[in-house]
DNA sequence: AATGAATGAGACTTCATTCAT
DNA sequence: TATGAATGAAGTCTCATTCAT
């Protein structure tokens, strides 16, 4: 039997469906997707459960709505930059560039939701999924902006020196938004990667230069 | 009530034990402990249930255990590490050690179950506790090489640098055992990782002697 | 966690409350508490375990539910007698009066519950505390009487001889409830452990005047 | 399949069982019967579970055996009292018989096993049965010196009568055991119990003359 | 469309009892 | 005889999901 589920078209709808969202993306947040229960997040959002089982097929679906929000609010924010005038702003003002990214990549974080996502992603393939395709994307815009900045051919050893770029950018995001630095002491870990990943990038372009 | 849980010391009780505990591993490691049963750990165990709960008073209980072989193992490899012999060598052989050091800790590693480790940590407190602590080990280790090689004052810029190496050292074991790169990439990422932090230390020395 | 229990607003849920009360009330009776099973009440009541539990937070609630109505009626037969009109009454004619009380007390008694509330009141401190709470009363409106009829000072001995009336008064209306007399026997019964309760008051009286 | 179950012969055995039964009894009466594990027994026996199975069938078997050693103790004080002595002594002395038979009785309880008796005669019939016994064999007793001692024909009326009394005896040895009140108000209660029914008694030998 | 009472499979756990050693 | 590890039926309770109103 298939199944029907309604699709929201009009706009009490579309604000139960927020409302459910929004309380379910609360509830995932502060107990845990596995501890949080479907009629637990009709009561909280003032639905009730019919009606929730009307807009959503089941509990998983409830989280792939919000996955969807998660991933199109970081494709929103990463078309915002993945763009060719950053590649070109990357050549020449590469530090700038670097902090704009990682600026951006703390802005789309949502410390307990992420933290459920990434929970998640060890046990939801579709959620794996997400996160996979967002570190991929990051991943290979640094590769481009790396090679768009040295002017070499691609090479294995540039890609491994992208992919450690990459992880520092993302420890880095990671750090401020997770462990409980100061505001100082993560202005600094930021400068400092960045300072790194610059120290990387020009080395990079003096060996091949010897080459 | 108190609870009355077999303390094993004969050998079979050993082997119902591991029996128990490599089942549950396998099989958090597969279905994610949230939807792995204790009655599925006894049949795949080959045990009754009721000797299952005869060995561990409760399904965390078994995940504590497992967290505990976990860790041990962990204090194992990381002991031997962790010496001034090690601290002497940094200096002399800086790459040898860094390169011993990455190797230590892939040895560690158990793909599935460290993955459910990870996602666990996310939930449950103690498993938290127990990854911050192998974490913050690894952390001082770097710190305290970096300082005993470079031989300067401590910093907060020093800190930094140390926690980004640290990231890097980490972010490189995780892509090693996580993704599928050929042997050859894996190689060449390790080295790479070590170019790059031996670049940043060499660096940090070089900045202080100007100061 | 906070355990969500529907009240009963509506006939329907009313309906199966009182059906799931009196399944269990029932199956106590003749089968032990401790013997009859939640999914065996649920099964008999016709309803399914799930609603249940929605109804009672686990199975001491459905005895706690069952007890409070149990005392409720007790309440309603005994208020219905402790008034000021019933001491002024027992003055006039006391025999009446016993005889009233007797009959207001069986009156109460649902022979197989009641058995069951004993046994529990053994185990379970809430069942003691009610039936506790009940002889307290009789107790007290049997010593009231019996001070307001002789009209003396209190005193220990007045108290004991109180303790012995409602014993009378307790162990009749227990002998006739559990033992199988014939209802002639019964009645005799009644008849003279009233009469012995008189000839104690009036023996009390004659006492207390030759002090 | 038959059960064999050792008939314990030799000293050692003896004292294992005592020792279980002890231990059952003390346990019994300080959790009650159905929260008593046979384990739980066994252990604090300090024998195996095995053995306790090989000396009792099953965990009725042992609240059987406690309930014949209860019965036993009661029949030794009972046979001590049901004399032809006794009522030939009650004609002469009657209240100090009362008194006797009061303190014989008070003398055979163990408040918190006889509490565990009695909630289990609610359940299981062979504890009932035992209990009725016993109340039967004094009901008799007092029966018999009521007859012995007013020398007249039985009736119904001193069937009640004499239930009455057995009724006033046995609350108050229950009132002396379970309720707290001081040892004086104790004193007190058994002496004005022993003056009613003394009162009921010769009342009764009033009103036969009468006839 | 919305409601929420009802469902029941299945999770976790206990404990009387057995039996190989 | 004694042991105690092992058993597994059975109990309590939860929660995703349905469906009559």
């Amino acid at each position: 039997m298939v199944k029907e589920v309604r699709t929201p078209t009009q706009k009490r709808s579309i604000d139960k469906t927020k409302k459910i969202l929004n309380t379910a993306k609360a509830l995932f947040s502060k107990k845990n997707y596995f501890n949080v229960t479907t009629n637990e997040i009709a009561k909280e959002a003032g639905v009730s459960i019919g009606t929730l089982y009307s807009y959503f097929s089941d509990k998983e679906a409830i989280l792939v709505a919000l996955l969807n929000d998660y991933n199109a609010s970081f494709i929103t924010i990463f078309d915002d930059i993945n763009t060719q005038d950053f590649l070109e702003l990357f050549k020449s003002e590469p530090r700038r560039c670097l902090e704009l990214l990682i600026n951006k990549l703390l802005k789309n974080e949502n410390e307990e939701f992420h933290n459920q996502i990434e929970m998640l992603a060890f046990t939801i393939p579709q959620v794996k999924s997400v996160l996979e395709n967002h570190n991929h994307k990051v991943k290979e815009l640094t590769y481009h902006c790396f090679l768009h900045y040295i002017d070499v051919e691609e090479s294995a050893e540039l890609k491994a020196l992208s992919t450690i770029i990459f992880n520092i950018i993302s420890s880095t995001v990671d750090e401020i938004i997770y462990s409980n630095h100061s505001n100082k002491e993560k202005e600094l870990l930021k400068a400092k990667s960045i300072d790194c990943i610059m120290l990387i990038i020009n080395n990079a372009i003096e060996l091949s230069k010897l080459k």
